[in-house]
DNA sequence: TGCCTTGATGGAAGGGCTTCCATAGATACA
DNA sequence: TGTATCTATGGAAGCCCTTCCATCAAGGCA
């Protein structure tokens, strides 16, 4: 039925073992017994069958990237930097697209012990200690893009400080009732970028009021990031009516966008009546005019791959921990405070 | 190293035959025996080699879904709907994803050479008659999403009567001089659009007026939807002048977000003065508030997948040709012609 | 009691490749 | 001219499974 490369080697008229290190480039052919064996492939239309090669060589030119994906826009931007780099290093990729974050390590333990790719790629999603442990025992490559783990290579943008540029952003602009709607703290950028919301507010003398702080609500496992939480939480904090914030930092565009929402339906005006600040800068915030920290997550994409296909090939040492920087990004959803000198 | 078959055969003092049996579910295995194999699976943590089943068994559970990535968000909903499905059948997916349509061939090539997986999912792309007699001989199952073949089964909406819908709505409203925006010819869809667009003013008296037509310029090879070619289309069309239509329908939403921006950076007026209706209904729309054609795109893609598990498993015969209705979405960018009765 | 089923089990042969090891021929050196 | 050194090549083992085929014990029936 299919073309093996026993075939090749009777038509070419040299054994199997030659016509594997042919393929294979080896150097070990003469040049004559090469263009033999090169005809008879073309000929035939031989292709290497890639189980039985990745089965023989312990490499399958594949890797797994396992993405919570519920949550859209800002995992598909950075899927467009993996491809890119993945296509030049001709390996495939093996989507595992999550829909609860708890199923994260049933993925993980399936993709170690198949052993069908030879490194993963985990996209904003955490991982325990005793995994961390597990993939550098069995010396499994992996990288983290989006996430941390100390002993893990991880590629990340400095989310403390984001948050920190965003709410200072906020305040230098006149505002002091400055909320915070934010993602599930089990998330672990939620709870950092949190951590930077605080430590702005405090550089600034003004106290953090627990009531201008949203989480949102835990719908099913999800990490929070996703439209509804934004209008949910908006909507809590407008209740607050006179004591309302006058400026909301939100932790991710895509809750910005869901925030927007609640404040166009109270026929309130942004940023006169209300000021929004996102974080991503995906590209639906371009289309709202949304101000914003950008994340580089193109680039994230394609800095994951290098490194992780360098783990594979063996050339990378050590830990690789690289901090990627956040941009504010000006639009027109923050203005100063009412009643502040224009 | 890793822990094989043959540890488990022998720590559970069988032949590997009968480990095989336990883990396939056979029925030739005695309750005793089939309880000893599992403590000694579960003792020693044995998980299968995924290649090396797969080189056995000659089935790999992957299934290769190729798509044309550049234009976004709609295969990006679509992708949702393959996800949920596939998940079901515990299979995984490879994600080829192409920066250049006429790559399609050379991957089909790989896929259909590799044995690497079990069938493929086809989107938005067009294939030759001669690669699909190919497929057809070599037996490796295809399913065309949002795409059409005769020889193959195809899902795909019925893009004609969806631009008709479209077109005629607008005229519905007093245009007379309705406009389109459209991708590239070679596109399926797109050029089925504009047989719809073209049918509903011939329908209603209304002549095919060239200037009013016009095709998103070929960058690179893609297909042509997206937003630069909607902002680039729209001015065209504005650069008409008091000529220009008053009602445009734009093939597809994410055109339809890049023409919207040409029209306020003229300050004209989103419906007063250019009406838009685009096609698609991703996520976006809701956002502009955009007026357009659903097309069911996370069903379309759980059908696919379910009409390939079905070949797959063999239990499908003829050729299945799914074509599903698109539903006429009416936001906020449509309005009765300027002058006409409110 | 003897023979035939039947069910449970093990062995071995693939599946298609890579790669170690052995061999043979050629070259080089003394 | 004989021996050591290389290079090109082929054979076979191994990667880890599935599955056909053979075997064996036990039970059924005459």
């Amino acid at each position: 039925m299919s073309v093996t490369i026993y075939d090749v080697a009777r038509k070419a008229g040299v054994g199997i073992a030659t016509v594997s290190r042919t393929i294979n480039n080896s150097t070990q052919v003469s040049p004559q017994t090469k263009a033999k064996v090169q005809k008879a492939i073309r000929d035939l239309k031989y292709q290497p069958h890639a189980l039985a090669q990745g089965l023989a060589r312990k490499k399958t030119n594949m890797i797994a990237i396992v993405v919570p994906f519920f949550t859209g826009y800002f995992y598909h931007e950075l899927l467009k930097g993996v491809q890119e780099e993945i296509s030049k290093h001709k390996n495939d990729l093996i989507l595992y697209s999550l829909d609860q974050t708890d199923k994260t390590e049933i993925i993980l333990k399936r993709t170690l012990e198949e052993k069908r790719v030879d490194g993963v790629l985990l996209i904003s999603l955490s991982i325990s200690d005793a995994y961390a442990r597990e993939f550098q025992s069995i010396k499994l490559p992996i990288v983290l893009v989006d996430s941390y783990h100390p002993n893990l290579d991880s590629i990340y943008v400095e989310n403390e400080r984001g948050a920190y540029t965003a709410t200072e952003y906020l305040i230098k602009l006149g505002h002091t009732k400055v909320g915070m709607i934010d993602g599930q703290l089990r998330s672990m950028p939620a709870k950092i970028r949190l951590d930077g919301y605080k430590k702005a507010l405090a550089d600034h003398r003004i106290p953090f009021h627990s009531e201008y702080f949203v989480v949102s609500e835990p719908v099913s496992d999800t990490d929070g990031f996703n439209r509804e939480s934004g209008y949910n939480g908006m909507k809590r904090l407008l209740r607050m009516e006179e004591e309302r914030p006058t400026a909301v930092f939100v932790s991710s565009d895509i809750q910005a966008a869901g925030a927007i929402k609640a404040i166009q339906e109270q026929n309130l005006r942004i940023p006169d009546d209300v000021a929004i600040i996102g974080f991503d800068d995906i590209e639906l915030a371009e289309y709202l005019e949304l101000t914003t920290m950008r994340q580089p997550m193109v680039e994230m994409g394609k800095l994951g791959v290098q490194r992780l296909m360098a783990r594979i090939a063996g050339e990378a040492e050590g830990i690789y921990q690289r901090v990627l920087t956040t941009e504010l990004i000006i639009r027109k959803t923050c203005g100063p405070v009412k009643g502040a000198v224009g």
